[in-house]
DNA sequence: CTCCTTCTGCGAACACTGTTCACCATATGC
DNA sequence: GCATATGGTGAACAGTGTTCGCAGAAGGAG
C-alpha cells in the first residue's frame, strides 16, 4: 500500500523529470530564483557574522518569508549549510584555476599564481574560508561521496595536475631522500592519473598544508600585528623558498 | 552615591582580598572547587561535541545547578569560553614544552620533540585544538592584552628560544636569500630576546605556518583517507625535510 | 472548463538556548 | 547577634531550529 503510493508519486513525477532534462519548465525557474535567494541572503549573514552565526529565521526575514517556507528548499539548517559549503570549495576551486591561468606558460609561475589565488580568495573570504577549514557544524557531517568531497578533490586535482606536467617535462626534482611510497599514496596517484608518480604525493600534500598554514594563520589574524604593513609580502616570498625547496624550476 | 557603594563594596572587600594574598580561606576553596567542576563539565561536553555545541544548560545539568547560578562564576557563555582558550593555549604550550624536554640535547632533536608535542596534543585534543586555530566563536573576541593573547605568545616563545640557542652556537643557516627584516619583525624580535636575530623571525614563523598546516589538515581529516594505516609516518618525514631546508643542525 | 494532484507558503506550536531579575538562604566579619 | 556579601534558585523573556496541519496557487489530464 505503502509501496504502491510511493511509485503512483514517481510515475507521476515523470513528465515533469523528463522535461526537466530538456529545458526548464516556468516552475523550476522560480524555484531556481528562490534558491538563489537564499543562498545570497545566507551568504551576506555569514559574511557577516560568521558561519555558526548563521540563522534560518535571519535569512527567512531578509527575504520576507516565514521560517518554515524554507525548508520546502532545504533541509533544515544543516542543508543549507551543505549548500553553502560546496558552493565555497567550487569557488575557492574556480578561483585557483583562474590564478593559475594567469600564470603564463611557466609551470612554477602557474603554480605560484595558483598558490596566491588560494590566499587571495581565503582572505577576501575569510568566513567561506573558515566554513571549509574551520571548526565542523557540530550536527553536520559531511556526506560520504557527497558534492563537498568532490568539490574539495576538484581543488586538488589543478595543483597535481601542475606537478605532474612538471614532472613529465624533468623540471621536477623534488628532494630525493623520502621514503618509498605509502599504499594510499599509489592508490590516490592512479586515481588522479593513471601514471601519475607515486613519490610526488607526499611533495605536493606536503606544499599544500604548508601554504595552507601561512593562509591559515593569517585568515586567523596571527599575522596581523607582526606584518601589518605589508603582509603580501612575507607571504610570497615564503612562497617563493617554498618552490625553491621543491625545485620546481619548469 | 553610586561611587560611595561602590567604594564601599571595595572596603568591605579588603580584609578578603589580603587574606587571600597570603592563603587560601574556607570560602575560596569551595569557590575554586565550583570553578574546577565547571570546567571540567565543560572541556567533557566540548570533547565531545565541540565547542560551538557548548550549552550553559548543559554544564548546569550535569553538574546538578541552576543555569543561573553558573553567573555566579563566569560572565555568561563567553566568560566560561574565554577561560576554556586560555586552558587551552597553556595545555598546548606545557605539551610542546615538555615535548622539547625529552628531545634531549641536540636542539634539533628538541625542536622536532616540540613539534611532535604539537601534533599529538592537537590530535588527542581536536576539539580544544579548534577552540584555538578554529572558526571564532561569533560574539566572541578576544581581549586585548588579556589571558588568552599572553599564553598564545608563551607557545611561540618556546621555540622562538630554540632558534635563538642554535643562532648563537652556530648551527642555525637559514637560506640567506630572504629580503631584510620588517619594522614588523624587529620589533617582535626585540620583544623575545635583546639579542635576538631579526633575521630569523620570519623563518621561524614560517616553519610554524608549515607544521601547523600540516596538523590542522589532519585534524580536519583531510589525510584521513591516504594515510590511513600510519598518519605520523607521514608528519614525520615532513618535519625532516622542513628541518633540513631550515638547516638547523645543532 | 473541471477535477485532481503537486507545489508553495503560512501560522501556531514545541523544545530548546542564553540571559536577567527578584528573591531566599547561608556563611562570614564585626 | 547583626549586617552584609555571597551562593543559589525559579520564573520569565527573547531568541533559535524544527514539525505539523492547513490553505491557496499552479499545473496537467479528462
Amino acid at each position: 500500500m505503502q509501496t504502491l503510493f510511493t511509485l503512483s508519486k514517481v510515475f507521476a513525477k515523470l513528465p515533469l523529470l523528463l522535461h526537466t532534462a530538456g529545458m526548464t519548465t516556468r516552475r523550476e525557474r522560480l524555484r531556481a530564483a528562490t534558491v538563489a535567494e537564499i543562498k545570497e541572503a545566507a551568504l551576506a549573514q555569514i559574511a557577516e557574522v560568521g558561519a555558526p552565526g548563521l540563522s534560518l529565521r535571519g535569512v527567512a526575514r531578509t527575504i520576507g518569508m516565514s521560517p518554515a517556507g524554507l525548508y520546502r528548499y532545504y533541509e533544515g539548517r544543516d542543508g543549507l549549510l551543505t549548500a553553502l559549503i560546496t558552493d565555497a570549495y567550487n569557488a575557492l576551486a574556480d578561483a585557483v584555476a583562474e590564478g593559475m591561468a594567469t600564470g603564463g606558460e611557466e609551470l612554477r609561475a602557474r603554480f605560484i599564481g595558483g598558490i596566491r589565488a588560494y590566499r587571495r580568495w581565503s582572505l577576501a573570504n575569510r568566513n567561506q574560508f573558515l566554513l571549509i577549514f574551520g571548526t565542523p557544524i557540530p550536527g553536520y557531517s559531511a556526506p560520504e561521496d557527497g558534492p563537498t568531497v568532490a568539490a574539495n578533490r576538484r581543488m586538488g586535482e589543478h595543483f597535481f595536475r601542475i606537478g605532474l606536467e612538471a614532472w613529465r617535462q624533468g623540471t621536477f626534482h623534488p628532494t630525493a631522500g623520502s621514503p618509498a611510497p605509502t599504499t594510499g599514496e599509489v592508490e590516490l596517484a592512479k586515481l588522479l592519473d593513471p601514471d601519475f608518480p607515486a613519490e610526488l604525493v607526499s611533495v605536493m600534500l606536503g606544499t599544500w598544508a604548508h601554504f595552507h598554514g601561512l593562509v591559515t594563520l593569517e585568515v586567523l589574524h596571527q599575522f596581523d600585528w607582526i606584518y601589518a604593513d605589508d603582509p603580501e609580502a612575507f607571504f610570497n616570498s615564503e612562497v617563493e623558498r617554498l618552490m625553491d625547496s621543491l625545485a620546481l624550476n619548469g
